[in-house]
DNA sequence: TTGTGTATTGACTGAACAGTCAATACATTC
DNA sequence: GAATGTATTGACTGTTCAGTCAATACACAA
């Protein structure tokens, strides 16, 4: 005997919640139809009725996630920042701090991201987000290139986003799978050194604009 | 009527090479025992036979991948150069040039850590893996630190080293995912700028050591 | 009230697969 | 050449799911 009804949207957003909880919890690859209508629940002759089929429902919770996904934010506090380097840096630890704040909404990416090998459909969507995550980087980085022309002769702007982007994923991947034994803040400081040739700690003069571009 | 026989071993090895064909073509969760029976030339029965379980295989599969990888080596033409510096920068390029050439290999060993999210036995696996690149990194990360005692004050030459793999890791990802329209040799020299402070193209100067360590 | 379209259910179907097993072939030892 | 143990097959089983569908309930309009 059918339920009460709800009106169209609010009920596919209910189940692209339980969908998004169960995803969480069992992976791309334990998603069931079964188990969501459960959480949900609804029947699972719904689920289907609402997102035609398995896959759809996949694209959904995809086009969802991506949609709910923070986009990168260059706040006023970075702005106030002197130096492009300064901003760049601030800008990274934010990212390691906000992606690994989130591990299940993380864990999820990557596994849709391990999904885009075979799938050109979500392929496409990840490589769509992954295109603005990494213009989102952009400025910054043009920013960096011509605050310094010598040191960066020859860096793009968009190559220079690309290594910052691999930074963040890099750490992302290495502590879904290190859990624990990977000290994010012991790395954000090697990273800090290593990348951006940091001030030294507690020092009071002023940060990284000091050296390069006098180079060559 | 059963064919003939063949030495346990070598039974194995012609299941796991038809295995590894499969899994790079489908992912692992299209692996299929059918499949990899058919590949092999023999029967369904006989995969279970020798691996006792899908899982089994799964697990003698990664086991198999992660012993046929390329330990990283520090060769003797990275040893060469003058500075540390150059000599982890040399690395890092060797490996990301040695992942880009083996996206097959690449692709399956990315599959097996979105697995590892959910699969504690794959996990504890892949971590043995990940400490050991990780280890091999480190002489050169402390050689770095003691080269430059200032500059990286406070970090450890394990977080330097995380730091590094998250370079390689991080790069891989997103060549994965943009292929072709991510620029490797393009990266490569951004990266280089970026984190290692490269000496100027075709200048004669010698390489890195020149700044730093007289910080502070 | 009657009618119409949409939402919802639960039972059913069919396919895909992992895993089991008895039968059989081969190799090796005695 | 009989006996024994191991490899191999193919047919079978049981389960797990995605997807279908007819029946039904609800909302709303006429």
């Amino acid at each position: 005997m059918p339920g009460t009804k709800e009106p169209q949207a609010e009920r596919r957003r209910q189940i692209l919640a339980a969908a998004y909880r169960v995803a969480a919890e069992r992976g791309l690859t334990g998603l069931r139809i079964g188990e969501i209508a459960a959480r949900a629940g609804v029947s699972h002759g719904l689920v289907l009725f609402h997102f035609k089929s398995k896959r759809g429902l996949l694209l959904a919770l995809l086009d969802w996630l991506l949609a709910s996904t923070t986009v990168l934010h260059v706040g006023p506090d970075i702005l106030a920042l002197e130096s492009p380097f300064d901003q760049l840096r601030a800008l990274l630890r934010q990212e390691m701090d906000r992606l690994s704040s989130e591990p299940q909404r993380t864990r999820l990416t990557f596994d849709f991201w391990s999904a885009s090998i075979r799938d050109a459909t979500i392929r496409s969507k990840m490589r769509t987000e992954f295109d603005r995550y990494r213009a989102a980087f952009r400025p910054l980085a043009d920013a960096v290139i011509a605050a310094h022309p010598a040191r960066f002769r020859g860096v793009t702007g968009a190559a220079l986003a690309a290594v910052s982007v691999s930074f963040i994923k890099g750490c992302a991947v290495q502590s879904m799978i290190a859990v624990g034994q990977f000290d994010i803040a012991e790395y954000l400081v090697a990273a800090e050194r290593l990348i951006l040739e940091a001030p030294a700690r507690s020092s009071a003069r002023p940060p990284s604009r000091v050296r390069a571009a006098s180079r060559r």
